[in-house]
DNA sequence: ACGAGACATCGATGGCTGTCAACATAGAGA
DNA sequence: TCTCTATGTTGACAGCCATCGATGTCTCGT
């Protein structure tokens, strides 16, 4: 029931933006870039990202993940929603288990918007 | 009063890390690093940091960017204190102007955590 | 059909944050 | 010195958000 989902999620948008240090950033751009850096501004966010990032076989049972942390189920569920939310997880019901998996070309392109790809940090 | 200079901003403390796809992010890591996304996670804050990193020099003054936006100049000097806060901002007063330049391997490594674009996952 | 387990949703709450108006500070010039 | 301009600081307020307990939904065994 009015289930409207984007058919673009905020991860599509920003994959073609060039990098933030090479021209300045439009606001439409920058509006819809921020909700992805800031699901991930979150140190539960971030770990969980992380975590079924690098799970096993790619991806994660939120059994898997609850363990992890000294927080409440419902809130881990709220976050991995976040994540999903934003286009940086994938969600697959199996049986009872949900599986979540990382979205890593939508980490990618962040990266890449974030910092100039190729640039060293250390110039020579 | 009570500038406590921090020794170590949380723009080095990401340096060391392996992305976060890598392996299972830790709960400092994420401490550390969280602060950081969530500076760049404002359309405001994102918006400048690429104004100022695309900018004529590599810097910017404050009065070449309270125009960009329909903010009060104390906002756009609050979201600059917050960027350079956590060292993705570096400051450099010049008379009555002050010229802000973009720490662009803060930003390189930040991507480097996120997303490791072009680089391949697995070390030797 | 019934109970148990896995996960999501809801409503409430305390803390954080983006914004502004008012004021403070500091340098340049008259 | 006095004034103007550029920038930072303060205090206040509204909206957002991370978290929890309680509850709902779905699926699998028995």
């Amino acid at each position: 029931m009015s289930k409207s989902l984007p058919v673009l999620s905020a991860v599509e948008t920003v994959a073609c933006c060039s990098p933030l240090t090479h021209e300045p950033m439009s606001q439409e751009q920058a509006d819809s870039v921020a909700p992805l850096l800031k699901a991930l501004a979150d140190p539960v966010r971030l770990r969980l990202m992380s975590l079924v990032a690098s799970h096993e076989g790619g991806e994660a049972c939120v059994c898997d993940l609850t363990g992890a942390f000294n927080l409440s189920q419902p809130t881990i569920s709220h976050h991995l929603k976040v994540l999903h939310g934003c286009g940086l997880l994938d969600r697959d019901k199996r049986g009872v288990w949900v599986y979540y998996r990382a979205r890593t070309e939508a980490l990618a392109n962040l990266a890449a918007l974030i910092g100039t790809p190729g640039a060293p940090a250390v110039p020579a």
